[in-house]
DNA sequence: CTCGATGCAAACTATTTGCAGGCAC
DNA sequence: GTGCCTGCAAATAGTTTGCATCGAG
């Protein structure tokens, strides 16, 4: 932490906006999480811990920190974006328990020659992927099994 | 067509539900598509053929296409959700131009590999995948280019 | 006949936005 | 001091739901 915070204050001057506190807050508690979460997760956690600010602040920062590369929307589940940091992360997919509704992530190298092989066929300058595959997990199979299902 | 209207039927049938007219519309309309779709852009087909059907049907046929295997949310945007009929369908996935905003199709043979080679690694049961791989088209990059950007 | 399905309108809820006042620069 | 940013409350909009009525089986 603090590398981030420092990217993101020269992305908001370099674009002549104003580093405000709230926007500070915000990317502070983006960087403080390491699970996937919601603007509404975001904006509890800070009030939890006596930050003053508003809903309508953390839902204009998070696009924000979109551009500056440092958070991306992972997927969304009844109707709720969830997000994740990105820097320093690698890069990876989800994969989501149908069943437990789990979700864990995991890496593919394979996606990235993917990615190169289809740029170059289709022409594409690719920027990103979003991959999620659904499933059962072992542990709800193993249920289902007792189950006799 | 046809005989997705068969299998919705026996789907239906099967779980000793009711077989009405509003929910044969509705696989109707989807397989009269060729693209993606919104809830509303089937209620609105449904209602240019003079069909009287109420948006509720439609929202609540949805679900039951998506679990007879015949429909799949395939994205979503600006908070609506976009789907498209599946079955007959080669699997594909979803290339999205963040410029123009289009979306276009592409087979990735790779992707059935990955999927198994996970399945064997974490132990899950795979059932269903989204791929959607974000950049510019090239249409779009030859704009940038005369645009000096 | 019975009970699940429909249509309507109201409810819900995440997110966006208008506006008056505040504060980064 | 200027004008972008904030907080608040109201608006937005897709989707869901309660309920009286209808009709498939």
């Amino acid at each position: 932490m603090g590398s981030e915070v420092e990217i993101f204050r020269s992305f908001i001057q370099g674009r002549n906006m104003r580093y405000t506190p709230e926007r500070e807050a915000v990317v502070r508690e983006v960087f403080a999480r390491h699970d996937h979460f919601t603007a509404d997760d975001l904006y509890l956690g800070l009030r939890q811990k006596n930050q003053r600010i508003s809903r309508s602040s953390v839902y204009r920062t998070l696009p924000l920190m979109i551009a500056a590369g440092l958070v991306d929307e992972v997927f969304q589940e009844d109707g709720v974006s969830y997000y994740e940091h990105t820097y320093g992360h690698e890069d990876h997919c989800h994969l989501r328990c149908l069943v437990c509704g789990r979700i864990e992530e995991f890496t593919e190298p394979a996606m990235q020659e993917m990615e190169k092989r289809l740029a170059r066929r289709l022409g594409y300058r690719v920027t990103g992927h979003r991959l999620e595959v659904s499933g059962v997990c072992p542990r709800c199979q193993k249920t289902e099994d007792q189950g006799q299902q």
